[in-house]
DNA sequence: CCGATATAGTTTGAGTGCCAACTTTCTGTT
DNA sequence: AACAGAAAGTTGGCACTCAAACTATATCGG
């Protein structure tokens, strides 16, 4: 029998004897490798299903707030409102998302899912449950918590750095 | 605590409160939340310099490595190698890293950083220190450490995965 | 030595992201 | 009503990323 590609061969000499330095315990870095893994993993998750990961997010926060526009969704989404141009163009083609105008501000699109955007969320949701209890048992649960609270303290801290002029109007 | 939804008669505005559904404490959402804040903060410490932060961990993994492949050094860094490939392009045409063929084996290349690619990995570094500072005063001493391992166990726990492959069918 | 296979790096194509400039529409001032 | 400015969305330019296909080199089995 001719010798079989052996794909869960060791990486080489790659990771295991590489000097990281200061990267080493730097939280943005490790921040970013966590990241990047999680992503990944998600999207193996969701390779099947012909949705990219990054659609998720998008489809749950149109699911979860009918009508919403499209600036308002890409600052929920912590994207450029920009980007989202080319991922609604293709989420409503493909029949997953509906768009209309607002019949008071001609500006602005309401966005809402069909009943197709529905269950393709449904399915996306599964995936993302089974991959978060995934990552759940990696944290563990009794630091599961105070991890998410530590990165929602991240996102708003470092935003607010960002737009500290901004006002807040809300009562 | 999460509003209900819009009704679809008056699209979600900004100022209204985005409802995140199960997003609201997933690790893999608030984990690229934060991640994506950390690197915009961080490109607005290195706006000025010429050297965008991408950047940073390459010279910095060069700058302690020396020698090392492309490949080793795309694993290092968890990207992709052909991401590399345009990256030391321009870093090697900025005379920042040199790179070599190795004598006995003419496939791979051996990376180090040149006189002037130290010298901005000291200026880059210097950046970095103030960004996780920043990040550190963000999480507190106290859980400074339990932080950053966690993000060291997702990123193992989930390139195992990915090594292992995902499915457990066998040809 | 030869042929099959593995590895290092490059190229290409698609997706995603930001920013700045732009069009269209709305709003406030006069 | 007319104009200036703000806001929603689109477009174009550039950067970064992955995956697959490709070239060149190395290595293993016979």
């Amino acid at each position: 029998m001719p010798r079989k590609p052996n794909p869960a061969k060791r990486p080489a000499r790659a990771a295991d004897a590489i000097d990281y330095g200061p990267l080493e315990n730097w939280v943005g870095f490790r921040l970013r490798m966590a990241q990047a893994a999680s992503f990944q993993a998600f999207a193996r998750l969701t390779h099947d299903m012909r949705i990219r990961p990054g659609r998720f997010a998008t489809l749950m926060l149109i699911g979860r707030n009918p009508g919403i526009s499209q600036t308002a969704l890409s600052q929920a989404n912590g994207r450029d409102k920009s980007t989202l141009t080319p991922v609604l163009n293709d989420l409503v083609k493909r029949g997953l998302v509906k768009r209309e105008r607002t019949p008071d501000d001609r500006r602005t699109y309401q966005l809402t899912l069909t009943a197709a955007g529905n269950r393709a969320l449904k399915q996306l949701t599964a995936c993302a449950l089974r991959h978060d209890r995934n990552l759940d048992r990696i944290i563990g649960p009794r630091d599961r918590t105070r991890f998410v609270s530590l990165l929602q303290r991240i996102e708003t801290a470092l935003s607010n750095d960002k737009a500290n002029g901004r006002s807040s109007k809300r009562g």
